[in-house]
DNA sequence: CTCTGTGCAAAGCGTTTGCAAACGA
DNA sequence: TCGTTTGCAAACGCTTTGCACAGAG
């Protein structure tokens, strides 16, 4: 498993224990929500506070170490910030992938119709994941 | 103006002055959030109450007459439903405008790379449109 | 040693709910 | 008339804040 102290260290962050266990959680799962992130670090480290939680996730976004994903009809999800990418979710059990797609040719098209300047795009494309579609 | 009456009773729901002043606000504006909503329809119809407006929202989307446009860094929007489209956010000004991208080939590509079956697509682009790139 | 971070409880804020009265069909 | 909708106030749930203590550097 990575070792974020350093990288906590570079953005002002003092490496907690509490701090670490948030980010190595999001880092473990890819993607989660608030709720099953306090579940997963309340079973090994029982004291810690939901508070906390928020306050960190909150800073770590402000330092750009992690990204908010909002999501059709669910809780956002948190992930580590990384190379530009887009996400797929599955509207049966909410689990969330990352896809790589060619935004660029979609922002130059659009680009030349509209007279927006294009700086992020955020996708979310949605359906049934393997498990879930014989359900 | 359009008129919404025969629309709201075909989905069963009564035509009552807030409704419509609620739905005619969202046509009107294209995309809209609660407050600004709420703030606009109280100009004309100063009785009615944000209960009210979140009971309707609520009420027609179920009714699949509204839609929630869930933005990057912004509150969420509300559009009449209308054909497939994704939309572009000015991240200054907050101006959310539709716009027609081809989908198709992006779900077919990440279809056949993935095992998802894919079955919706939210995409939102963000910059600067033309009156906010100058400041 | 100093300053940041934690945990608790309280406050804050947006949204939902219960209910009596009003109203649309 | 009957069932739905409104408006109010209270309740709710999620998130943030204030503060004293603990802990990282």
């Amino acid at each position: 498993m990575k070792d974020y102290t350093i990288i906590l260290r570079e953005h002002n962050l003092k490496a907690t224990p509490q701090r670490l266990a948030i980010i190595n959680t999001i880092d473990n799962y890819g993607h989660i929500n608030i709720d099953k992130l306090y579940e997963d670090i309340k079973l090994k480290f029982s004291s810690i506070s939901l508070a906390t939680i928020y306050k960190n996730i909150n800073t770590m976004i402000k330092e750009m170490l992690l990204l908010e994903v909002k999501l059709p009809n669910e809780k956002s999800v948190y992930e580590i910030v990384k190379d530009n990418h887009s996400h797929l979710l599955c509207k049966e059990c909410g689990k969330v992938e990352d896809i790589f797609i060619d935004t660029k040719k979609i922002i130059d098209e659009i680009s030349s119709k509209h007279t927006y300047t294009i700086s992020q795009s955020d996708v979310v494309l949605s359906g049934s994941c393997e498990s879930c579609k014989v359900i």
